[in-house]
DNA sequence: GGCCAGGTCCAAT
DNA sequence: ATTGGACATGGC
């Protein structure tokens, strides 16, 4: 069964490869394979349609979030390069639990670290969905013991990854997802391993909150080009308060921007203790990790 | 081989 | 309330 589902202006490769989601694999050809919500679909693009296979077209509008309004005009103009540089990005809605794993699983990591991690979680511990096709991840009950996490690679995070998948069996990602966005923050961040910014995440790729203004060290770095050097938590809130309801997607927009190399201004920490003196500006950003320019 | 990474927790101001 | 280190491992 195939679908076409209008999408006007989707990006589906920036949209997969943009640091929300780190399951999904390109075949070739422009299809990807995207393990997800305890299943495995293919999807390409052709133009304004998103092509599907392996899933029915209420489940896929939903994953793709097909049915939200795009971004409206950003309220302040310093941000259209970074929204410009971000055509065609899509907020998914993933599945809470994994979405909880793969965020505690990034912190102080990297995306090509973090894949395989998750990756990996699913290839010890996930059900197997069929001949040839990846594992799903594994359900909080599947994923290993605190030791086993370990013997992964998952170091420090092994621990809040046991802690999390305790919370999700007693408590239930679904038990949360009627609360308001700061009783949900809020409710996130009693799992051990879990604050302010890995709290965002959650509520913004999987429950779909698109208020909020996670702060990583890369939206650091462009908050303080756009606006100066602040907090995280103050630049958590400036965000919140500057974009509203589209403050998740201009992050992940300035996000995609920062890590290509936007950014010119310097960074000096999550707490803006910056030297007095004006210190000599790197001229060159630094060459790091392309978002893979040859791919679309 | 270092440096630093989609952070968080804890102890010491 | 703010701040410096520790935490595990691996990309580049």
């Amino acid at each position: 069964m195939t679908l076409r589902l209008h999408a006007p202006g989707i990006d589906l490769a920036l949209t997969l490869e943009s640091g929300q989601f780190f399951r999904a694999r390109a075949l070739g050809g422009g299809w990807w394979r995207i393990p997800t919500h305890g299943r495995c679909l293919e999807a390409s693009q052709d133009g304004d349609t998103l092509v599907v296979e392996g899933a029915e077209a209420n489940f896929a509008r939903a994953f793709f979030a097909l049915d939200e309004e795009p971004a409206g005009p950003p309220r302040d103009p310093r941000v259209r390069p970074a929204l410009d540089a971000a055509r065609g990005l899509r907020i998914l809605r993933q599945e809470p639990w994994e979405c909880i794993a793969a965020f505690i699983t990034s912190q102080v990591s990297n995306i090509p670290r973090i894949s395989r991690n998750v990756e990996d979680m699913a290839e010890a511990f996930g059900r197997a969905l069929g001949p040839g096709l990846p594992r799903a991840f594994p359900r909080p009950e599947e994923l290993g013991t605190e030791a086993d996490l370990r013997a992964l690679g998952l170091g420090f995070r092994a621990r809040y990854l046991v802690a999390a998948a305790a919370w999700a069996r007693e408590v239930g990602t679904e038990r949360v997802a009627g609360l308001a966005t700061d009783e949900l923050l809020g409710a996130l961040q009693r799992i051990p391993g879990i604050a302010a910014k890995v709290a965002d995440c959650i509520a913004l790729f999987a429950y779909g909150r698109r208020e909020v203004f996670p702060v990583d060290t890369w939206i650091r770095q462009a908050v303080t080009a756009l606006a100066g050097r602040m907090t995280d938590a103050r630049a958590r809130q400036w965000g919140r308060e500057r974009f509203g309801a589209n403050a998740g997607f201009v992050q992940q927009a300035l996000f995609v921007w920062a890590r290509n190399g936007g950014i010119s201004a310097p960074d000096d920490g999550p707490n803006g203790s910056g030297s007095s003196g004006a210190p000599p500006p790197r001229t060159s950003p630094r060459p790091r990790s392309r978002l893979r320019p040859g791919a679309r």
